[in-house]
DNA sequence: CCTACCGATCGGTAGG
DNA sequence: CCTACCGATCGGTAGG
């Protein structure tokens, strides 16, 4: 529970400024212990804390209060990091996608030096894939993939790209595994199914249960490859 | 589009009654044409209208005005129907689960006939899922699929009850293809990630594209089964 | 089922 | 980043 001071409220001197000069940078007000100030992570605290109640109570019944008050601001303090509460959404989605778009390629590049089968790719694949979505501390995909009527069309055309892109490396596997004949359904309805069956992990996966996600890696691999691995 | 009469303000004598009852019956108004009165249909209307807003808008940006304007009822109307939006959404998806239950209970006992193997009797759980999820009109189940957070714990049980109940009839086809080896996976974890690959797709469905539900439920099987089958 | 209305809440802003 | 505030909207209700 993080506190703060509670100020006396000053006499509000209601001169009106006659210059339509935009608000510059903030003043000096009495300053927290050094260990709180970290100005520069104020924006991250306002996502991580974002998501995390976009996630537990969806978009529209959360209130910008609420996300000031998780982090320790006052109401109307949120909007000088972010413009509107619509943005604040849209750079939830965004960075968890360029954040999970950068995994996925460091999760490719160290598997490459092991040269695997194209089987374990697609296991490296949903391995990575289950962390990001299930992995502690991450709320921005699940926001992502639960809040999407949430963001205007333009927006949505942004993340859509992003989506293609985080997919793009699933392509060439799928087919190679349908070229061989381990995948025999359809690849293009085979990627929108098994990301179906992923992506639902996001409804119903709780880290205090048993199976772990390399179990879960495990049972997506049985199921869409059977035993022919 | 139904326009409603126009109607001239009456003044409003504003006598306060003093006697408690609860509001009975409506009395006699201005009737519409015969053709537009069947009123043992309006709650059925709303939920219908409900339902179709919800999914496309989402329960919270969905307002009750919304959705009186959709069926041509004035702001507080709905009201008289329901007793809380919060009920209409409950009756949404709790008829939309009942609705479910039945179909499924009917395209079972149709294929009972048919004496099938095990993997088609997969086939018909698959093919009347998608039917129910993707079928024309049918927005109740993407309500309930995507708005659980909307509704109280309270309701929530009872939904998950009648999930449940859905569910039941998959348990012991998916056992037998895991005792024949035609299911490698986990059985239980299996059920999860199918649920999600076939519920998945009221996100990415168009009727007007090219793949029918036809192709969707071989596209599934020859996922899950492999050529196995 | 309509009219007229209420209290609460919300996103956002001006000014400092 | 806080204070103080505004206009709009919303769920819901009393009374008929």
């Amino acid at each position: 529970m993080r506190g703060f001071a509670k100020v006396a409220p000053m006499p509000a001197s209601s001169l009106r400024a006659t210059d339509e000069a935009p608000a510059k940078r903030p003043r000096g007000r009495p300053r927290k212990t050094v260990a709180e100030r970290d100005d520069g992570n104020r924006r991250g605290e306002l996502l991580r804390c974002a998501a995390k109640l976009f996630r537990r109570k969806g978009f529209d019944a959360t209130s910008t209060r609420d996300i000031a008050a998780a982090v320790g601001m006052r109401s109307g303090s949120p909007f000088y990091h972010f413009k509107s509460k619509g943005a604040l959404l849209f750079s939830v989605m965004q960075e968890g996608m360029q954040s999970a778009i950068a995994r996925q390629q460091q999760a490719l590049e160290a598997a490459q030096c092991n040269a695997p089968n194209i089987a374990s790719r697609l296991r490296i694949l949903i391995r990575n894939h289950f962390e990001i979505l299930l992995g502690s501390g991450s709320d921005f995909i699940p926001v992502m993939l639960y809040e999407f009527r949430s963001i205007r069309a333009q927006q949505r055309r942004q993340l859509e790209r992003l989506k293609d892109e985080y997919q793009q490396p699933w392509i060439p596997v799928l087919e190679a595994l349908h070229a061989s004949g381990q995948l025999k359904a359809d690849v293009k309805l085979a990627r929108l199914l098994i990301f179906g069956a992923l992506n639902w992990s996001a409804r119903w996966y709780d880290p205090r249960k048993a199976a772990g996600l390399d179990d879960l890696t495990e049972a997506a691999i049985d199921l869409f490859l059977g035993e022919r691995i």
